[in-house]
DNA sequence: AACGCTCACGATAGCAAGTG
DNA sequence: CACTTGCTATCGTGAGCGTT
């Protein structure tokens, strides 16, 4: 056997099967034999890494959450993937919360990633087939709309009141990265909000009652069900389509996050600051 | 085309809880 | 207590995909 599955072997939880090793060295081996031979070897070694770094992360998570590992050695791969999840989510909502209080700007970044959305939906929409025009013009009407009424709001603790969202970046190369198109996500309705949508809501919160909401310059601020955040936006901004902005924090965490705040006064929007939901 | 890697599948083993 | 059942983890393997 040779020494490297010896020294992975060492390292993982499982032994290796006596029946998945060729241990007969009589004659040398084709290319297709020998790759054929390692394919077990191979697979081995990769369960071995998967194992090695998820043992890691219940190591980690544990620490985290400051619970008691030798209470939680039964923990399965599904929980401690799990705990994962929530842990991070539950960090990007702190620093969500520690952004929106400290810097002033998170709407205009907002205002910067809705339009950059709405040029990559109507490009892609240009490019469409097979799209009904009726609903094209709607939608597109609709998302127009939204955007005159985001860029009428008001954010009262920033110098600026009247800045715009710049210029939207030229379509195509200079456009998103991560994907060619992603839909902007849901807005997220809040039952016994500040402003009810006219034509109610289809979808709700879990906590009616907005059970960490936070209200910043008229803006409240409401977790939604998936972890991510919202603004619920008062007076009906939005007649049709439901009071709530999902914004969220850049997936580098250096641009909004509490230790990267950017200027108050008229903060310069860069590609990197703007909100864009295939970012997540 | 060869190669490396990943994924999905069926087979198998071990363990814990439930049942007669 | 033996047996069954359900669940989880591990294994080897074939297939698919991207890269060289």
């Amino acid at each position: 056997m040779p020494a490297d599955i010896m020294e992975k072997n060492s390292s993982s939880p499982v032994a290796a099967t006596p029946a998945s090793v060729n241990t007969t060295p009589d004659k040398p081996k084709t290319a297709s034999e020998h790759r054929k031979s390692s394919k077990p070897i191979m697979e081995k070694r990769r369960r071995a890494r998967i194992n090695e770094s998820l043992s890691q992360l219940k190591t980690l998570i544990l620490d985290a959450l400051k619970k008691d590992s030798s209470r939680h050695s039964k923990l399965e791969k599904a929980d401690i993937l799990e705990m994962t999840v929530k842990h991070l989510r539950n960090l990007q909502r702190a620093q969500m919360t520690a952004a929106l209080s400290t810097d002033p700007s998170v709407l205009g970044k907002y205002r910067a990633g809705f339009s950059e959305c709405m040029n990559e939906v109507t490009r892609f929409l240009s490019t469409c087939e097979g799209v009904n025009t009726e609903v094209r013009t709607r939608l597109l009407g609709h998302l127009a709309n939204c955007m005159t009424q985001i860029n009428a709001m008001t954010y009262p603790g920033q110098p600026h009141p009247a800045l715009q969202a710049p210029p939207p970046p030229p379509p195509g190369p200079g456009g998103p990265q991560h994907a060619p198109f992603a839909p902007p996500p849901p807005l997220v309705p809040i039952p016994g909000g500040a402003a009810p949508p006219p034509g109610g809501a289809p979808c709700k919160l879990g906590s009616p009652a907005g059970e960490a909401a936070k209200v910043f310059g008229g803006f409240q601020v409401v977790p939604a069900p998936d972890g991510q955040f919202a603004f619920l936006i008062p007076n009906g901004a939005f007649a049709h389509s439901g009071p709530v902005i999902p914004v969220y924090t850049s997936s580098s965490g250096t641009s909004v996050g509490p230790n990267a705040v950017s200027p108050s006064s008229g903060p310069s929007l860069t590609a990197d600051s703007m909100w864009r939901p295939w970012r997540n």
